[in-house]
DNA sequence: GTCGTTGCAAAGCGTTTGCAACTAT
DNA sequence: ATAGTTGCAAACGCTTTGCAACGAC
């Protein structure tokens, strides 16, 4: 339930933790995420892991990124598009999106933390903005637009 | 593309201002949401409707909230599950959502400025807070859990 | 009469499920 | 041998689409 496993080898000794197992299509799935910076939704992996491997059957990649998130190895987010599957161990990542072009930025830490302080301010709600993601309208289309 | 309309007239006022109709379908539609605080997904808004009015089907409702936020008159934003529209006129809203106990909050106009200036700062990306919800712990969950 | 609007029926898409066969351990 | 895992095929729920009929203006 914890483990923020960074490469296959972490990944196999957390299911071996948990009797868990590592199948040939597990391995390809692992595969498919750790090549992969930033996010992709469960129907992508899917497609990009049958690519790669025409036996994985698409059942199981939604299976697997399940228990890839049980196991902390996994968390996703909300964008415009749906939810979306990202390595945990890609740490804080809170998401910029610009709602005209569609161009993604992050946050980082500092800002996080700033963010957490003014609700925490009035509230006792802890927020996680890694969760879902922020939308607005970026630099380069406020100058451009309306 | 404007209008805030606070009531049905106001509606029938914007639709023909911008050669559209209304139809009892969409007069059904419209008092749904009108009588609707809070918000709701378009397949319940299309139930909702349904049970009221039998004839309408689902994708005049589906065809008749694109429309109405076309016109400002509803927006979306996005929770955990899935995308929910609520009128345009309720104002400000940013969702605070317990990830624990699923319970609901919101922030005020003064914290929602706050956030904003947080992230106007350091860059030059201007958020809506309203679009998608703040996923967190909410207080009574903090205290009972671990 | 015009043109926006509707119902219908079908299809699309992502996702979930039950179950028998399979296989990592 | 034991349980976890997979593929299959079907079903699911939400949403979209093309098109002919309808009806608000």
């Amino acid at each position: 339930m914890t483990g923020s496993a960074a490469n296959g080898d972490d990944i196999l000794a957390l299911l071996r933790a948990n009797g868990l197992r590592m199948t040939p299509q597990r391995r390809a799935i692992v595969a498919e995420i750790m090549a992969t910076d930033g996010h992709i939704n469960p129907a992508d992996v899917a497609r990009r892991v049958r690519q790669r491997v025409p036996g994985v059957n698409a059942s199981t990649v939604y299976r697997t990124l399940d228990m890839l998130e049980d196991m902390g190895v996994l968390s996703h987010a909300h964008l415009e598009t749906g939810a979306e599957y990202h390595r945990s161990s890609e740490g804080l990542h809170v998401h910029l999106i610009c709602s005209r072009c569609g161009s993604e930025d992050a946050l980082d830490a500092a800002e996080i933390e700033q963010l957490r302080d003014v609700v925490a301010q009035r509230r006792r709600f802890r927020p996680d903005f890694t969760h879902f993601a922020i939308s607005g309208i970026c630099a380069a289309c406020a100058a451009s637009a309306n």
